[in-house]
DNA sequence: CCCTTAAGTTCCCTCAGGGAACTCGGGTAG
DNA sequence: CTACCCGAGTTCCCTGAGGGAACTTAAGGG
């Protein structure tokens, strides 16, 4: 991958876009997470070249986000799985989904549904603040440098977001950053 | 852009990747909401070629996602900012982040911290179920067909989940991650 | 008058992705 | 025993998107 290094940048939206930020990854995990774990199956599912889809699958269970079992002895078959890792990134597949539903859906609606077993309800997701339980929003929240940040050239990290909205560019000059 | 053209699919997932599922996009986003609007202080920021940076730029503002406004009248000057729909983007980006965060943090800790201002604290967001408020997982969900969701070859949508997770392909069930 | 800044464009070049055929190990049907 | 199917990749060729760096245009500034 001839990409820039992102996964040097302090940044882990950075990190993760190294590898989430790929036409295919997000579908890939999207099928693996909900059942389709094979090969065929899934370059025939997403439609993706064979050859870019081993290459995104060896480097998904390189990265620890899918791991590579044997599911039959006789004929030898292999197929793909979602580790802990790889689970974990069902909250970025569902904030997309939900972004796509409230702005790319059918006029008939959504294409899916989430049934949420706990409650038994269709339901919808929602980033919450893990203290209160309030939906996080661009204007309520401000992000600060944490203790991993190194903030030096090319690292801004996430800059002071209401000193730039409550102060837009557009009398003045833009908040310097 | 020859990518295969995934906006047709029927899978909200597909086509919110379409357009974020880019090296660029998500980081141009962060940059944005976080008021690095302007067209050097992006390239020179996320190191990204100018040329790339124009044509995502152009493309997020075709989206509806950003607008191009003139901060500066002499000289004129342009900058870049997100619309109610690029804000919605925002739980995209917090749940790369926070992904980002527990799986590739530097020893020292995450690079930046989120203060949610309702509540005053640092926070971390979750992705919670808008009826119950229980948080969202892998396991405790399954995708149903919706409305709009036109099943056929090709488009598959969602699967059955929690039907493929038991009753894996194989004999011997592998272990559940 | 020349330099600088902001915001892009243009040019060249390389390499990642698409498409389709080929491989390889191991059935199963005749 | 041979011939024909998988499933799971690999190989080959070709196009085009991305990197890098220089060029452009418009308006100040010293």
């Amino acid at each position: 991958m001839t990409r820039t290094p992102l996964a040097d940048v302090a940044c882990s939206i950075a990190r993760a876009t190294d590898l989430f930020g790929d036409a295919w990854t997000a579908l890939i995990m999207r099928d693996v997470l909900t059942g389709v774990t094979r090969f065929d199956d899934l370059a025939h599912d997403l439609g993706i070249s064979r050859k870019v889809l081993a290459a995104r699958l060896s480097r998904l269970v390189e990265e620890g986000v899918l791991i590579r079992e044997r599911y039959q002895e006789r004929p030898p078959r292999e197929h793909y799985r979602a580790t802990h890792k790889g689970e974990e990134l069902y909250p970025v597949l569902l904030a997309l989904m939900e972004w796509g539903d409230r702005w790319y859906a059918d006029p008939a609606g959504p294409p899916a549904r989430i049934r949420h077993l706990g409650c038994g309800r269709d339901t919808r997701p929602v980033s919450v603040c893990a203290h209160c339980g309030e939906p996080l929003t661009v204007a309520n929240t401000t992000q600060l440098p944490g203790p991993g940040g190194r903030t030096g050239p090319g690292t801004q990290v996430l800059g002071p977001l209401l000193a730039a909205r409550e102060d837009p560019p557009g009398a003045g000059r833009p908040a310097a950053v």
